[in-house]
RNA sequence: CGGGGAGUGGCGCAGCCCGGUAGCGCAUUCGCUUUGGGAGCGAAGGGUCGCAGGUUCAAAUCCUGUCUCCCCGACCA
């Protein structure tokens, strides 16, 4: 049996609409659902319990996924000796203008306050790390002798450092969550292979666990990670038209190798230089998924990520009706937990039913039991999906199984309305008129021909502030650039990006 | 880092122009009535007005500095 959908707009709207102003509507999707809240640190936010829980269900997916590759994770220090940052000159340009730098080891007490004891300060400073490829190059130098050394699978869950200018919760924060996975080989062809094999991880992390899809392609030079050889990267769309950089795997050539000096003994005897690879994803995926999914209503999140993926609201007037209500309510929620749903019992006497919908709404819940005195009669619940904001009626018995199929349903039509939207955005371009008209009045994906030159990137860039967000890996046919009318090898990614 | 806006009980705001010792809504606590889409009434608690200086008999209010947040720009894997 079927319901009307919910009457929007009659309660307290404490959410900004998107289309009113999408920055604020982002802003108060996370404040509703309790995701994370500035802290009194510039740039930086508090990860609040359920933020975390979810980032920790994404840690989990991953994780797994690394395993199953061959990888192991280790842990490498917060801070890096000055000195490691400047042996790699494409990498410390890169850096350079965003690393916290730690110049003194205490401080002393002053009437009441405290100041930096200048006779503390260090003989080599060091740098909060911004990323760890120096670090972790410097200890594969020990680790790596022999081929048989070879390959390193190495990961690392860990906080990094960058002082940003402008911050946005989870787009961009100074200090971040994420992992970084650095790979070690013995030929160019492995190192390439494990490059292309992570970019694929974050693809299938993507469209499977946070049912976002993306277009994976490698970066152009001007948009390439400081030291590496080539980006690979993958690249979502927002709701709002601009492209989001999701996840980037770095095939980093013999260039860290070099740096420091890894090098090992292959079978024919000679000593040769080390190929490497480094990977890694971020708290910034928990944006992407906001801006995925959510809707005015707030948070929409993938019953595989979400972290209470049914919640049961009791429905009831008397002492004796409760007591029946949650009765029931539990035998439901016990069958649930047997079935491995994470699901919660909203038993909390001092909220109404409706306050409840409008809270569990707004914290993203996928599914909601609503059970009352009529459904112990009838042995029913009123099942209602987030996602589409429709409710049911269905009967009590096998609600176990219908709730376990309908959290995978909503998995697979999260993906795929999310995937019609990003389709409906995408443009096909030939000319640069038409180009900067679809940026300014509809946005999102464009793909057009360009020369492959920095230049006439640069230009496109400052006229339009579209970026090449990637060359994709399917290749499609020849052209000429959209701007020069110079031969084109194939269409590339354009957008505004976050 | 440049331009604009803002910071006042937990949250959202008024008061500031024209100085006179802080108020409203929501939330919280207690009580009663309620409970199928954000409950009602009654009572109570909670704020050195971001922070630091200055002017003044007197500063949330005027002046200077500083920190943080939001928007736009510059910058940025």
């Amino acid at each position: 049996m079927q319901l009307k959908g919910f009457k929007k707009g009659t309660m307290a709207q404490k959410i900004t609409k998107r289309e009113e102003d999408y920055s604020q509507w982002y802003l108060d999707v996370i404040k509703e659902a309790k995701l994370a809240e500035h802290s009194p640190v510039r740039g930086c936010m508090v990860i609040r319990p359920t933020g975390m829980a979810l980032w920790e269900n994404m840690q989990k997916g991953l994780d797994q996924m690394f395993k199953d590759t061959g990888h192991e994770n280790a842990y490498f220090p917060l801070f890096i000796p000055k000195s490691f940052m400047s042996k790699e000159a494409q990498h410390v340009e890169g850096f350079a203008k965003e690393c916290a730098v730690i110049t003194h080891s205490r401080l002393k007490a002053v009437d009441g306050g405290v100041e930096v004891d200048p006779e503390s300060q260090l003989e080599e400073e060091l740098i909060v790390r911004p990323t760890s490829e120096t670090i972790i190059w410097d200890t594969y130098r020990n680790w790596i002798q022999s081929y048989r050394d070879l390959p390193i699978l190495v990961n690392q869950w860990a906080n990094v450092v960058r002082w940003e200018m402008r911050t946005r919760l989870f787009l961009r924060t100074m200090e971040f969550l994420w992992q970084e996975g650095h790979t070690a080989h013995a030929t160019k062809e492995e190192a390439v292979d494990e490059t292309l094999q992570m970019l694929d991880v974050y693809r299938s992390f993507a469209e499977d666990f946070m049912a976002m899809p993306v277009i994976t392609g490698v970066k152009t030079e001007s948009e390439r990670f400081a030291g590496a050889e080539d980006t690979y990267c993958i690249e979502a769309l927002m709701q709002d038209g601009k492209a989001l950089q999701a996840g980037t795997s770095h095939f980093l050539g013999q260039n860290f190798a070099k740096a420091f000096d890894v090098k090992f003994q292959d079978k024919d005897g000679d000593h040769k230089l080390v190929w490497a690879t480094s990977w890694g994803v971020s708290t910034r995926l928990i944006g992407g998924l906001i801006m995925t999914h959510s809707d005015d209503q707030g948070l929409v999140i993938p019953p595989k990520l979400a972290p209470t993926q049914v919640v049961i609201v009791p429905i009831y007037r008397s002492d004796e009706e409760r007591a029946t209500v949650i009765e029931y309510g539990d035998s439901i929620y016990n069958e649930l937990k047997e079935l491995g749903i994470r699901v919660k019992l909203d038993d909390r006497d001092n909220y109404k039913p409706g306050f409840k919908f409008a809270e569990h709404e707004a914290r993203g819940i996928p599914l909601r039991i609503a059970i009352g005195p009529r459904d112990v009669q009838n042995e029913n619940v009123e099942l209602a999906r987030r996602d589409t904001l429709s409710k049911s009626i269905e009967s009590r018995e096998g609600i176990g199984e219908l709730a376990k199929k309908l959290l995978e349903t909503i998995q697979n039509d999260l993906f795929e309305t999310a995937k019609k939207r990003r389709d409906e955005m995408t443009s096909f371009v030939d000319d640069y008129d038409q180009f900067k008209k679809i940026l300014d009045e509809k946005g999102g994906f464009i793909y057009a021909h360009w020369d492959g030159t920095a230049e006439t990137e640069e230009r496109i860039k400052n006229e339009t502030k579209a970026t090449i967000r990637c060359i994709p890996l399917d290749k499609g046919e020849e052209g000429t650039c959209m701007v020069t009318g110079k031969p084109s090898k194939q269409r590339v990614l354009f957008a505004r990006a976050y």
